[in-house]
DNA sequence: AGAAGGACCAGTGGTCCGTA
DNA sequence: AGAAGGACCAGTGGTCCGTA
C-alpha cells in the first residue's frame, strides 16, 4: 500500500508541501485526500536548496523555510477516469478541488451558525483561509476562480463537459485551450435558458456557492445583446465586448 | 399649496440641504419626497455663516459652500399617521427612507442588468452612493443601520410595532429608547420561527434587502443558547453576551 | 510558452466618534 | 444628554504579474 500511495502522489494532488492535512474522510474523496496527506515527507529531501537567503528572513523559521516553495503540478486535459501521468494534475482532480471547497464551505457555515455569526453562502476568502488553516494548502482563490467556469460546465452538462475533453485531449490542446473552449457550450446553456447565468448558477446546488465569473457573465450579455444570429461572442476568447461581431456559428435559441 | 408645501417642510424630511434631489414620482412616496424637494432654497439664507474659512478649500465652490453643513431634523417617538412638529421627523418618515432604499436599490438592479454586471441584492454602499447621486442626500449608511432592527418589526408585526411606538410616546421616552425596546418584539418573533433571524429577513419581501444588524443577530442567538426559561438577552441593551442570564420575563415557545 | 498562486488594490460592510 | 453622519478600518472580491 505504501507503493500504492506514493504512485498516486506522483500522479495527483498537491506534491512536496509541508502539510497538516486534514483528512475530510467524506465518502467520494477518499482517494486523492490519502494521496495530498502522505506527500512530501520523503521526497522533499530530495530537493537541492534555492533562495534559502532572501527566504530566510520571514520570521518563526521552522526547518523547512530553507526548503524551495513548491507548486501544485501543473493541470493536463485528461478524460473522464484518467489518471495524469508524471508530474501533471488531471481534469477529474481538479473537479474535486471543488468538491473539496464545498465541503470546507459547510464546515465553516456550520461553525457560524452555532456561534451565532453571519453564514457566508458562496465561497469567500474565509473558506479559503480555513482550507489553508486545515492544510488543504492547494487550495487557493486565483486557481480556484481561473477554471470556476469548467466545472459549471462539468455540473450543468457533464455529458457535454466529458465530450469536449476527450476531444480537446484528442486534439493535443493545453489546458489553456481547454478552459477556453469551456466557455462556448456555456454560453449555449445560458441562450436556452433565457441569459440569466446568475439564476443557472443559484438554481444548481454545488455551483451555487460559486461566484459568477465577470467573464462568463460578460460574454453570456454579449451574446445576449446581439442579433438571433450574432450570439456568439463565444469563439473568441480575449474581451468579450469586443467580440461580439464576429459570429461564427448560429446558436439555437428557444 | 405653496403654504402647504413650506409647513411640510418645516416637519418632515430633509432640511436646507442643498439639492437637486430627483422626485421619484412612484405613489405613495409623494408628499415627502415633494418636500425635500422644495426645502432649503427659501430658509438658508437666513443661517449665520460659520466655518466657512475651513470650509473653503474644497475645490470647485460653488456659491454653497460657504453654508453651514445641515443635518436632519432628529427623529421623535411618533404614533403611526402622526407629523411630526417643530424641528423634527417622525417614525412613518423614517420608514419611508426604508422604502426609498428599495425604490434606489431596484434603480441600481435595472441598471446592472441591463449593462450585465453583477447584480446587488441588497442595499449596498452602490445604492447609498446612487442616493447621494441623484440627490437624496438625506439617506446615509449609518443611519439606516442604526435603524434597521425597527424597520424590521414594523414590516414583520407592524401591529406590535404601531402599539410599541403608542406605549413609548405615551411614556414620553426618546428615539433610543423606542430604537431599543423594539429588539424586544423582534427576538420573539424570532423565537416563535426556529431562531433564524436570516431566514426571517429573507423570507420578507421588503425586508430582504437589508443585512440583518449584527446586535439583533447577537440578541437572538444569545436567546436561542439559553434555556427554555431564559429566552430574555433582549431585556438588556448594551451587550448581548453578557445579558443573556438576566431573565425578565418568560417567552412563549413554540 | 504555459501555468500556479502570492500579493496587491479598489471598493465593501460595519460602526465609531468627532460634531452640532 | 441625545442624535445625525463623515470618515475610518479590517477584511472582501477580483485578478495581475513576478515567479518557476
Amino acid at each position: 500500500t505504501a507503493n500504492y500511495v506514493l504512485d498516486a502522489l506522483s500522479q495527483e494532488g498537491l506534491s512536496e508541501e509541508p502539510v497538516q492535512q486534514v483528512v475530510q474522510g467524506r465518502g467520494e474523496a477518499g482517494t486523492w485526500e490519502l494521496a495530498a496527506t502522505t506527500m512530501a515527507v520523503d521526497q522533499r529531501k530530495k530537493h537541492r536548496r534555492r533562495k534559502a537567503v532572501e527566504a530566510d528572513f520571514e520570521g518563526e523559521n521552522d526547518q523547512d523555510d530553507e526548503e524551495r516553495r513548491q507548486r501544485e503540478h501543473p493541470f493536463i486535459v485528461t478524460e473522464p477516469g484518467e489518471v495524469a501521468r508524471g508530474k501533471k494534475n488531471g481534469l477529474d482532480y481538479l473537479f474535486h478541488l471543488y468538491e473539496q471547497c464545498r465541503e470546507f464551505l459547510v464546515q465553516v457555515q456550520n461553525a457560524a451558525k452555532e456561534r451565532g455569526e453571519k453564514c457566508p453562502t458562496k465561497v469567500t476568502n474565509q473558506v479559503f483561509r480555513y482550507a489553508k488553516k486545515v492544510g488543504a494548502s492547494y487550495i487557493n482563490k486565483p486557481k480556484m476562480r481561473h477554471y470556476v467556469h469548467c466545472y459549471a460546465l462539468h455540473c450543468l452538462d457533464e455529458e457535454a463537459s466529458n465530450t469536449l475533453r476527450r476531444e480537446l485531449k484528442e486534439r493535443g490542446e493545453n489546458v489553456g485551450a481547454w478552459r477556453q473552449a469551456c466557455y462556448k457550450p456555456l454560453v449555449g446553456i445560458a441562450a436556452a435558458q433565457g441569459w440569466d447565468m446568475d439564476a443557472i448558477f443559484n438554481g444548481h446546488p454545488r455551483l451555487s456557492i460559486w461566484y459568477v465569473p465577470t467573464k462568463l457573465r460578460q460574454l453570456c450579455h454579449a451574446a445576449s445583446t446581439s442579433t438571433v444570429v450574432g450570439a456568439a461572442a463565444v469563439s473568441s476568447s480575449a474581451t468579450a465586448s469586443t467580440s461580439s461581431r464576429s459570429s461564427h456559428y448560429i446558436l439555437k435559441l428557444p
